[in-house]
RNA sequence: GGGCAGGUUCCAGAGCGGCCAAAUGGGGCGGACUGUAAAUCCGCUGUCUACGACUUCAGAGGUUCGAAUCCUCUCCUGCCCA
């Protein structure tokens, strides 16, 4: 290895180390890099993740560009997935038990689940591996023996842990586990270092823990700012209902975008765009200097869809939205469409039709919608539930803030 | 194992025999407005064949003209004691 390798690695971690929220030990990465030099060895990087509900988000990509970064410098990225782990759910931030998935769900989740992680990093260079493998296999003095090696104090010294036990909230012997299981995968696959959100950052301290006990160098603990959602509040995650999905539609991502609060503008710009440090605080000057935070936004918004669509398709989007949202001029071609032959032969009334053209909701929602003077046909909002509508083919409907359709 | 306190609609949390489909807050949705699907304001928020009907307050029974509210048993949780 050259100097001129080390140079670059070392510049490589200082821009690593941007974006990082907390690296332990602090100045672990050079060394771990170093190391690895001196060994003429790549770097062992893991991240995990649990095989439930597994839609990605700008959330988990904080973490993904991350590992994207350590791979396109040759490191070797290890996926664990949690199949034995997900039968505990991470306790992380919840407060429930999770039901058991079956095999046919780990494996399905996981898959989709890894054709997201495509989006962002090269799977076909990952090392993907089931965690059941291994704790499936452990013997009940092996576990005995894990479990040995951390206290009682130190997990409820854990926020989530402490939290619920002050609050009387149950703890379940099993989740006191998770942090363990979670270590333990650590030492099965000798990480260098561990990914996360800060949310993990318990969880990955305890592989450190662990691989010193298993006399293994331990672990660097890397852990992302957690982005939040659009509700500006909490942090970006499904069961919120507040993601930007990476397999959301143009049009999703940049009205999306911009729904944000706009005090959450420097948190997107720092952690959801690509552009260059200097870039970033550009527009963050902007802002400063009275910059209207839609057109902020706007910038942000199409630097997005253009990591995960493509540059064409962060115009058209803003087009849409312009149009759509802020002219109010509905131009024919963002009507989705729906044939009449579609639609049940019952179907007379506003209500019927709205509930057949909008399925998610029940006639009495529907109907609330009406009354709310949500709906409007041909451009004229319509209050009455029970009036017969003529199905004719152009007849435009609006339901709601997002639902535009076209008869055909 | 014993004593005590609890389990309410998406969440938190009132209600403690009729005025309860159930206060209040959060969330969600809708409308107005706007600089935006920000902010702010207002409205809606069990279901339905809808001026009425039906099903909800952990579960099963019971008392009563009438129960989320009272009684019995069961399940679940926390606290204290052992």
């Amino acid at each position: 290895m050259s100097g001129a390798f080390l140079f670059l690695s070392i510049m490589t971690t200082t821009l690593q180390m941007a974006n990082a929220a907390v690296i332990l030990p602090e100045n672990g990465l050079t060394e771990k890099i170093k190391q690895a030099e001196k060994d003429k060895r790549k770097l062992v990087i893991k991240l995990g993740f649990d095989p439930t509900a597994p839609d990605l988000h700008l959330g988990h990509a904080v973490v993904l560009k991350q590992l994207r970064i350590f791979q396109d410098q040759g490191h070797q990225i290890v996926i664990i997935v949690g199949s034995f782990t997900a039968q505990i759910g991470d306790p992380t931030g919840k407060n429930k038990s999770r039901k058991p998935l079956s095999k046919e769900e780990v494996l399905s989740n996981a898959d989709t689940y890894i054709r997201q992680l495509s989006r962002i990093i090269d799977t076909d260079k990952c090392q993907i591996l089931f965690n059941g493998d291994w704790l499936d296999k452990l013997s009940f003095p092996e576990i005995l023996q894990l479990l040995s090696k951390v206290t009682v104090a130190q997990l409820l010294h854990r926020n989530d842990f402490n939290k619920r036990f002050t609050e009387n909230v149950p703890i379940a012997m099993h989740e006191l586990m998770y942090p363990i299981l979670q270590g333990f995968d650590s030492v099965q696959i000798n990480a260098d270092i561990e990914m996360g959100g800060t949310d993990q950052l318990f969880n990955c301290t305890m592989g450190r823990q662990l691989q010193e006990a298993h006399g293994l160098s331990p672990q660097v603990v890397m852990c992302m700012p957690l982005l939040r959602g659009l509700d500006g509040k909490e942090k970006m995650s499904k069961s919120l209902n507040n993601i930007i999905g990476l397999t959301d539609t143009p049009n999703d991502m940049f009205g999306k975008t911009m729904s944000i609060p706009d005090h959450l503008i420097n948190e997107f710009i720092d952690l959801t765009t690509d552009f260059s440090p200097a870039e970033k605080a550009t527009l963050k000057q902007l802002l400063v200097a009275g910059e209207n935070p839609m057109n902020i936004k706007k910038i942000i918004a199409a630097n997005i869809i253009t990591q995960y669509h493509d540059a064409d398709s962060a115009a058209s989007a803003e087009a849409f939205f312009i149009n759509q949202f802020q002219n109010k001029a509905f131009e024919e071609k963002t009507f989705g469409q729906v044939p009449i032959s579609s639609l049940a032969e019952c179907t007379v009334t506003l209500l019927d039709l709205c509930h057949q053209l909008k399925t998610d909701e029940t006639r009495s929602g529907i109907r609330r919608l009406i009354i709310n003077g949500a709906v409007t046909v041909d451009s004229e909002k319509l209050l009455d539930p029970n009036q017969r509508v003529e199905l004719r083919a152009g007849i435009k409907i609006k339901i709601g803030r997002r639902l535009f359709i076209e008869l055909v």
